[in-house]
DNA sequence: AATGAAACCGCAAAATC
DNA sequence: GATTTTGCGGTTTCATT
């Protein structure tokens, strides 16, 4: 069984612009096409259409977490106090700008929540504001260091 | 008390530069200049100063999983099977791509893995050699749907 | 679906305030 | 540190194949 590789019927040119704008988001067409080996309209057309299909979702900026003020990265798991209660956790919880990303997951628990705040009284006051609004009890796994992150996949 | 917001040295212009990068990653600099208000080069200079500093570390294209073949996203603990072993987990896994984000964290479990794959039966192979390579026992949580992910801080 | 030409716009220096 | 100017290069569209 040779499964390497993500299999699709994405074209291999289109791999090769996805995986160089994973990168280097800021690339311009000219680059991008001498990388792929296509003309500068080619790629800009290619590029076009794999935003309108939805395989590209737009492009960010990496910013450093230090810099701006927000050293502290943390995990949240949720557990439902009412395993009664409507599962309305997203929306009860996308106010809090602390909350960068959103899980709904199998397991012990229904949700992971990973966050960014300035300090451990932040962190502590942010758990009080997720307990508070979405009705759930709350384990917090602090990071300590990032090896790596948001490293690109093998397309 | 009113901590509402990171504070920092950073300059209220600079932390618009970054909010607007992050969610535009390819805005060009006169259209940043208008949003902040500054002329085309003084942007400029001031982006180029927050990459020289490291608050901006570089820029990415969103891609959408699914679209690219790896639809299925999970959460991976890890505790070592030999507590006396050196701790070089980060070296010994990197190699592994499907493995996007690995943070070492306080806790239960001594490192969290984010991991992007083709299928169960992806995950299952990776779990193995996640094993192989690191000695380490695994602790998995999928991913069964993402009611919003890496969402731009209050900056 | 890719190419090359052409118009337009943005980038990135300079000098200047 | 911000602005204006200016040459250069990138972007975008169109006609063509």
């Amino acid at each position: 069984m040779s499964e390497r590789g993500p299999q699709t019927d994405l074209e291999p040119t289109d791999r090769a612009i996805l995986r160089e704008l994973a990168s280097n988001g800021r690339c311009s067409f000219t680059d991008l096409g001498e990388r792929v080996g296509l003309s500068v309209s080619a790629v800009h057309q290619r590029v076009r259409r794999l935003e309108q299909r939805g395989a590209l979702r737009g492009y960010s900026a990496r910013i450093d977490g230090e810099s701006i003020g927000l050293p502290l990265t943390a995990f949240i798991s949720l557990t439902p106090t009412d395993p009664a209660a409507p599962d309305d956790y997203p929306q009860r919880l996308q106010h809090l700008s602390e909350i960068e990303s959103c899980y709904s997951v199998a397991g012990d628990e229904s949700y992971i929540l990973q966050v960014r705040v300035a300090s451990p009284l932040a962190l502590e006051e942010l758990l009080r504001r997720i307990r508070e609004a979405a009705q759930v009890s709350t384990r917090t796994t602090v990071v300590l260091s990032t090896p790596f992150e948001n490293r690109v996949p093998e397309i």
